[in-house]
This record gives C-alpha cells, structure tokens and sequence, in this order.
DNA sequence: TCATCACTTGATAAAGTGTGCAACTGAAAA
DNA sequence: TTTTCAGTTGCACACTTTATCAAGTGATGA
C-alpha cells in the first residue's frame, strides 16, 4: 500500500471535520434522505450542502441513487455510527471537565 | 451551552485529521513521550511538532508537565485510543472495498 | 558564566477549505 | 413544449491551516 496507515486516518477524520457532514452522517444514520429533506433539517444553502455530500461520495462514506426526481443518500460504512457515538461520549467527558475548571477558576458564572 | 454538539464534534475531529496529531496520539497512548523521543519517530521539523501539540493541547487531548530539560506530554483522554482502533477498522473496510472495486475496473494492476 | 540541549513562539508564504452566486442538467408537472 | 422542482458544478473571494525559518526561553553541564 502506498498511503501510510496513519496519514489515511487523517484523512478519514478530515472528512468528518465539518459540522454539516457531521449532521449529515447523524441524519443518514438514522434512515436514508432524499437531499430536500436533508436540507429541510440543515441550515445551509443547497449548494452547499450538495458540495459537502460530495464529499462524503468521494471517501465512500456515503452513496446516492437517483430515485425519479430526487436523489436519495445512504451510508455506505453503518459503523460511522458507533463513531459518532464514541466522539460523543469522549466530547461530553472532556465539556465537562472543561467546565468543572471553568467553575474552579469563577465560581460564580460560566463564560 | 453555546456550541451545538455537532459543531463541537465537527471541531473533534478536525483535531484529528492531521497525520502527525495521529501520530503523536497513537505513541502517547502506549506510553508517556518526551517531545524529543516523539520527534525521533515523527520525520518533522521540532516547530512543527510543537506547533501539532499545541493544537491537541489546546482541545483537551494532551497536557504536558516539565521534567527537568525535558517536557513530557501525556494523553488525557484515553478513550481516543479507542476511537483510533474504531478508525482503523472502518478504514480497513472502506479501503478493501475500493481495492475489489479497482481489480474489477482494471484485473492487472492496482494504480 | 557561557555554551548547549530541549522546546516554544512569531512571522510569513503557500496550500487547502468553505461560502455564495450564477449557470446548468435531469425529471416531472402544467 | 414549457415551466418548475431537485440537485450539481464552476467560479471568485475570504478564511484557515500548514511548513519553514528565525528568534527566544529554560534548564543543564562544562
């Protein structure tokens, strides 16, 4: 393989590095959406929005058929899922702690 | 709170999606590192590398004590070892199906 | 004290990313 | 056939990130 194993995670966690994508992949996860319906729930213009789905073609996290006048997206990866879970759990742990020092620091009110 | 969690979770990984933070992850979740010995295994310039553990210190993901002459960082997050297993195997998946895909455009050779 | 090792910081140029607008394609409705 | 809805693509601009070089700090050893 010419791609170090550690520089393809990079990537990988690069495509996930933008909220749009990341509400996309929450919103798919759940059930497939046509791209109208994605953006019924994102607020971003569709253009936008079309753009950041490319992006997510292109690292074959997702993939979409056409499906007669709409264009209907799923993930293609459903562990994506669980990533999304641990990030989570790991992201509510570290809030917390951040704000546990934010009390030590002014006790009275948090910025 | 002010940032919506997917926002936060987007800015997560973001963090991530730098092959020497992988790096630098993956070495301190086997053990404690100087920031010489990590330089010994990561090929970049030691403002670079500082650069790199400023920004995961920044988020949370390391923190880093003096000891003598030397600066020892340690993860403070362990469940990121967990996440960076989660990545490998996902990517795994995602990089054999491409690689069936290729043989299937090409039979002789992968590009 | 002076030199040196271990790091960090600042500045800057180059590269990469994201945004919004306009133009374009395909399918369905009028 | 013409319109309209659903998406995508191209492009210009602003913004961010990264790499590199030079300069600076802190501790140790000569």
């Amino acid at each position: 393989m010419s791609v170090p194993l550690y520089q393809a995670k990079a990537e990988f966690f690069k495509t996930l590095g933008h909220p749009a994508r990341i509400r996309i992949l929450e919103l798919l996860s759940e059930r497939d959406h046509a791209v109208h319906e994605l953006l019924a729930h994102i607020d971003i213009e569709p253009s936008s929005l079309s753009q950041q789905l490319a992006v997510l073609r292109r690292t074959s996290l997702v993939t979409s058929t056409r499906v007669g006048g709409e264009v209907v997206y799923s993930v293609s990866v459903p562990e994506v899922r669980d990533l999304l879970l641990a990030a989570r759990r790991i992201l509510s742990g570290v809030i917390a702690a951040q704000g546990e020092l934010e009390s030590e620091l002014s006790p009275t009110a948090g910025s």
